[in-house]
DNA sequence: GGACTAATGCGTACGCCGTAAAGATAAGGT
DNA sequence: ACCTTATCTTTACGGCGTACGCATTAGTCC
């Protein structure tokens, strides 16, 4: 059935697939269903096409997830200019952030990218500029970038996840089932529970302390 | 056909499959071929066994991922007595590094994890312990662990990996073609290449320098 | 207009995957 | 001997990524 007999060059046609329409709508489906829903069939149902068709846009699957990491990691603002570098490597993180959290399912694929696209890279180089304009020796910078790791991309891997808001019975529960054989897990989960001494584990400030610590270390390492 | 009669209670019979079997089957056949070989079928026709037989031992796929996570962490060695917290923490760090080095898939499993096994539910009580007899109060307990991160498993994500060894030829290609638009980038490329002035980027040095730092951080944390 | 060309999208098919459901077999207790 | 229970196998379903070839379109030149 030939369409454009029916509508002749009607403006409902849908628009043209391009890999920037096929990067956005894979976003925009991670973000509503998660990062598990994405398949190809999926994702062309999702844009009223055939699964088949996204190939002509994208190499295989796994280049779509690299390219929606690195379509994630542009949209952090690299700007940042003549604030110093601490104040700056600091906004940078901190809005790294800001974009992992709208994109919970980013940080997974950004790590397991094989190699750098080019978002990456502009990212990357605008770490090492503020580091080198900074003050600080190739070495010194080699040794920042392994001490921030994933900091600087807004998000850290946990030794576990803190932040849950366990109900009291369940704190009793956890308390008289690991109580004897892990007393500190259950000291900390009760500390940080909101019943506890520190407040509910606010993974903001947490993250924000972390970071000034190490941005505070590196100015110690800079100048001593 | 009934194989007990012709090998009545034969010693070549294959042994019982149990859930410990499974998960040191899966983890060998990981270590060899990799994580993405990992599939029901497959690592049932490694026990010589169909691929449905697991489910008697493994609730899921993800429970199998799960129970393989666990049993990496259980590999690591958590005594490390009167040693000092940091000492203690260093050993048990390296220690973590050791056995993620021999198993490469491992990190990415162990942070999908979505609860802790018993293993890390030991590793975690073990870590707070040190810190918490070393004489770090709850707070500085809790901000220590976010500061130190998946470290603590021996495992860093870098912004991007730069443990490659240039070719020549590579290094001039990527010179000319990135030079212009990411010139810190390049210089820090050939800076870690052989060719350059640091030497080839050792990662274990590198990890060890960075573990020092945020163990000397948090003592002055600690005092100060 | 008409014909050729290149790009784009579609239909079909193959061999994997995880796992539900039900049958077959073996082991142990009565 | 019989029955229960745990274990392993068979079969099957729906979904996956993607190779391959065809159909349709859009652009370009006569």
């Amino acid at each position: 059935m030939k369409l454009s007999a029916l509508n002749p060059a009607g403006p409902e046609r849908r628009p043209q697939l391009t890999r920037e329409r096929v990067m956005a709508a894979a976003i925009e489906l991670a973000d509503r269903e998660g990062i598990e829903s994405i398949s190809m069939r999926r994702l062309a149902q999702e844009l009223g096409v055939e699964a088949m068709s996204l190939y002509t846009h994208v190499r295989s699957k796994n280049d779509l997830l690299d390219g929606m990491a690195d379509a994630v990691i542009s949209q952090v603002p690299v700007s940042a200019e003549g604030a110093g570098w601490k104040a700056s490597l600091r906004q940078l993180s901190l809005a790294a952030r800001g974009v992992m959290l709208r994109h919970p399912w980013a940080p997974r694929i950004v790590e397991a990218q094989a190699t750098p696209g080019p978002a990456a890279l502009q990212y990357v180089n605008g770490v090492l500029g503020i580091l080198r304009e900074g003050g600080f020796s190739i070495t010194q910078t080699h040794h920042a970038l392994h001490i921030l790791g994933s900091r600087l991309l807004g998000f850290t891997q946990a030794l576990f996840d803190d932040s849950g808001d366990l109900e009291p019975e369940a704190a009793a529960a956890l308390a008289s089932a690991l109580g004897a054989s892990h007393p500190y897990v259950v000291e900390m989960a009760l500390a940080v529970t909101h019943g506890g001494a520190l407040g509910r584990c606010d993974d903001d400030a947490e993250f924000e302390f972390a970071l000034d610590f190490l941005l505070d270390g590196l100015a110690r390492m800079q100048s001593g």
